[in-house]
DNA sequence: TATTGACTTAGAGTATAGTCTAAGTAGTAT
DNA sequence: ATACTACTTAGACTATACTCTAAGTCAATA
């Protein structure tokens, strides 16, 4: 799959795949003897993780620490599954906050629909 | 009300609070004769609406436009209203985007927990 | 009176995550 | 053969949101 294809699958720009691999997030991808990248399955799974991650906001520094966890092989498989479970509680945090801001948000809008704003902003 | 006791209160740097006032998103905060802040009731409210806002992801730029069109008056009520419902359905999809997130870590998580990894990432 | 500490300013610097540019190559269409 | 397009690289640039620095003022304490 090429890079082209890869980015439409994905909504994501060829720039954002180059810089992932740069990065070592993904790959490095297999070229053919133009050296032009051919994702794999593999290669396609990965990015498939790291844009869902990514756009939960997990960044891209703890992702390539997660990375390069499982690039060492299954002695690290505790701590990564100890990085997961800490991202996990940080996003549990980060939904509630967003959460409860949202409740404020609706609750302004809810004064402005029914004309009942004070003075504050 | 200090800009220190301020940015304790609402755990927050003095520079960001400064920041803030600079880019027009407070104030102008009143000042003493020595030129040193003193936040009122009203400046804390709107600071603690902004950090709630922020804290959601909500951009400077948007409550910079928020803030500018408050300051024009009763006439642009309705042009608020419509922002704010916009940044809410922002907020909508952005939880949602990250719930989703939350349910493949937690997902993957238990994989870790059943010893069922398969080989990717 | 001297110094300490908290404040002030303008403006430079930093972190994160891309995004863009320039120069070049390979394969296809005319 | 030539032009066109999509790809490649290294590295510079951008956006957002702070964060830090330097130089200075002021009030209170030793």
């Amino acid at each position: 799959m090429t890079i082209k294809e890869v980015a439409e699958k994905f909504a994501m720009t060829n720039d954002t795949l180059r810089y992932y691999e740069k990065v070592g997030l993904i790959g490095p991808v297999k070229k053919n003897n133009s050296g032009i990248r051919d994702y794999s399955e593999e290669d396609l799974k990965r990015i498939e993780f790291i844009k869902c991650m990514r756009s939960a906001g997990l960044s891209i520094e703890v992702l390539k620490k997660y990375v390069d966890l499982y690039a060492k092989g299954d002695t690290t498989k505790q701590a990564r599954q100890k990085l997961l479970e800490e991202e996990q509680e940080k996003l549990e945090e980060k939904i509630k906050t967003m959460t409860d801001a949202l409740d404020k948000l609706k609750y302004k809008i809810e004064l402005y629909k029914t004309d009942k704003l004070d003075k504050y902003i």
